[in-house]
DNA sequence: TCATGTTCTGGGCATATGCTCAAACACCGA
DNA sequence: TCGGTGTTTGAGCATATGCCCAGAACATGA
């Protein structure tokens, strides 16, 4: 005990602290005279529980607003699967709304008694439901990347949502072993070539499920953002009538796909439209909403987890 | 939505104002505003989002010094199955504190991919559990009752654990069809010779995992709380020994059964010593410590659910 | 219709909480 | 040993929260 890792017994601290508040209803001055620490610091551990990912909160209960838009879309749609969760209303982040609504579905295909191959593409929303997961061991299961998992640096991609989601699903991964974007098309030839690579493309083809965020393509889209593209690159593609993009693959305002400069780079698999099988798109935000109806009318995707608000707006 | 049924919106409401605050971590104030109601009638609605059990918190690290107390557990009674939940500290309650594990636990069980026969036992703790599990479909097993369910007055017994599991829970579910108690020795001969009481008996007898409460027998014992026992009958049995009780067959300090008033009118099915499956008790409060030493060294259980507090007394 | 009991609402207040800021502290290289 | 640098700590304060209570709204039954 003596010499434990300073972190860990910090975060020993902060979940024994969380615990008392939130699971124990217990005020914050207690808790401290319990733990023998001042009151400032048992606010920091309770507050350092719920920023390290520590407290997991869900709600049970299906708001029939929520309910009633979800038939709306499928009906609309002619999606397989939809669920929207309750906006957080003006503030609110959507990301935040529906990470665990999105992580619950995640979890009930996890569940499933028979094998099954669930592919993953990226977005913050995706990140945050695989944050929201809870732990599950699903073995039977395989676990595909859409996206390459080398970063510009040659180190594992942060965006790779698989890597993730490989602390909290034991269950076997597949990251696609290629980089996000090639320098040259002849660069992505080559590792497309390889065997690995190959493998991981033919699980990707073959998935039973997919998951995978959707960007909208306007001056705050997320492959600008996270530098994927450049702001001239961009003007160039919105000017062909780039509306939305699916793990870098990017589609006009009718979904379909559009030839853009990272076309013969981009190291992703694409998702064809009118998959038999499920392709559940997961975004929120009004900012979304063009992307997201593109995509659905293309059918690049036929399920949908979303906010009410941008449900909302989808169905104008 | 003009006429809809006044509870079921006022739910929908609690629902919203509940994940607006825990999910979207607003204040009170802001959810008043946006929900267009007083800051009074917010805080209503987000407490009675908790006490409805419409949220519901777990906590997702381990603590050291729970592990340390599994270990010690597993090593000290041999057990297949052990949860140490972190103590709520002095003011708190330790069903609480187990409830959640519990339920995490039992969830582990019921995402088996083979099918299994899960029994359940009665008592508060085991209770608490079945209301904290999220839902889950398990087409696959089969949840049995040790238990019967018909209460003296006729009506399902209210302390039924499988009731309350069955809604959560999308499995199929027997119930012990006898008396909780019945008057006489004949009476129950007469209904464990019902062929639905031997399926179901033989169910129990069968079951690849068991959860159980376990009930302490001092002057407070559960037994003569809920009223199953006067207490002349109770002073009876702890004459004789009584330490302990499991599905209402009370045991002695080394874990024996013993015979007492009850043995020959008890619906129950017994649970006996060295099953080879898990049978978990499920239990804390330092009153209850002698109950569960002595059925861990029956070797009743083979499994426990216990806080931390609990953990250390069973270890001293 | 009105009296009556019950539930619900919003004001006010004591207390809990989150945040800022300056002091203390540990760590590290010279 | 010293001074710099970054992190942690605890005091104080503005604000949020929970709860009590008086009054309003509502349902009930004569």
């Amino acid at each position: 005990m003596s010499r434990s890792d300073p972190e860990a017994s910090l975060q020993d601290e902060a979940a024994r602290a969380g615990w008392m508040y939130y699971v124990g209803g217990k005020t914050q001055d207690q808790i401290a005279t319990e733990l023998g620490v001042s009151r400032q610091r048992a606010q920091r551990l309770v507050s350092r529980a719920m920023t390290d990912g520590l407290v997991h909160v869900r709600l049970e209960h299906k708001i029939a607003a929520c309910l009633v838009l979800e038939a709306e879309l499928t009906r609309r749609f002619g999606l397989c699967e939809v669920r929207v969760a309750p906006s957080l209303g003006d503030g609110g982040d959507p990301t935040r709304a529906i990470a665990g609504v999105g992580a619950g579905l995640m979890e009930k295909y996890l569940r499933r008694t028979e094998p099954l191959i669930m592919a993953l593409g990226t977005g913050r929303a995706l990140r945050a439901c695989a944050d929201e997961m809870l732990p599950i061991t699903a073995e039977q299961h395989r676990i595909v990347s859409l996206i390459g998992n080398i970063a510009p640096d040659g180190s594992a991609s942060f965006y790779d949502v698989i890597i993730r989601i490989s602390d909290r699903v034991r269950a076997p991964h597949f990251p696609m072993p290629v980089p996000v974007i090639s320098d040259t098309a002849a660069e992505r030839a080559m590792f497309q070539r390889l065997r690995p690579a190959q493998i991981v493309f033919d699980l990707a083809k073959a998935a039973d499920v997919t998951f995978v965020g959707v960007g909208q393509m306007g001056d705050d889209a997320p492959l600008l953002l996270d530098g994927f593209v450049s702001a001239p690159d961009l003007a160039e593609m919105q000017a062909l009538g780039a509306t939305g993009e699916i793990a870098g693959w990017v589609f006009d305002a009718q979904g379909k796909y559009i030839e853009t400069c990272l076309s013969d780079r981009l190291g992703s698999a694409r998702l064809e439209p009118n998959r038999p099988a499920p392709v559940i798109g997961i975004a929120a935000g009004l900012r979304k909403v063009r992307a997201l109806k593109a995509a659905l009318e293309g059918h690049i995707i036929n399920g949908l987890v979303t906010d009410e608000a941008t449900a909302q707006a989808l169905l104008i």
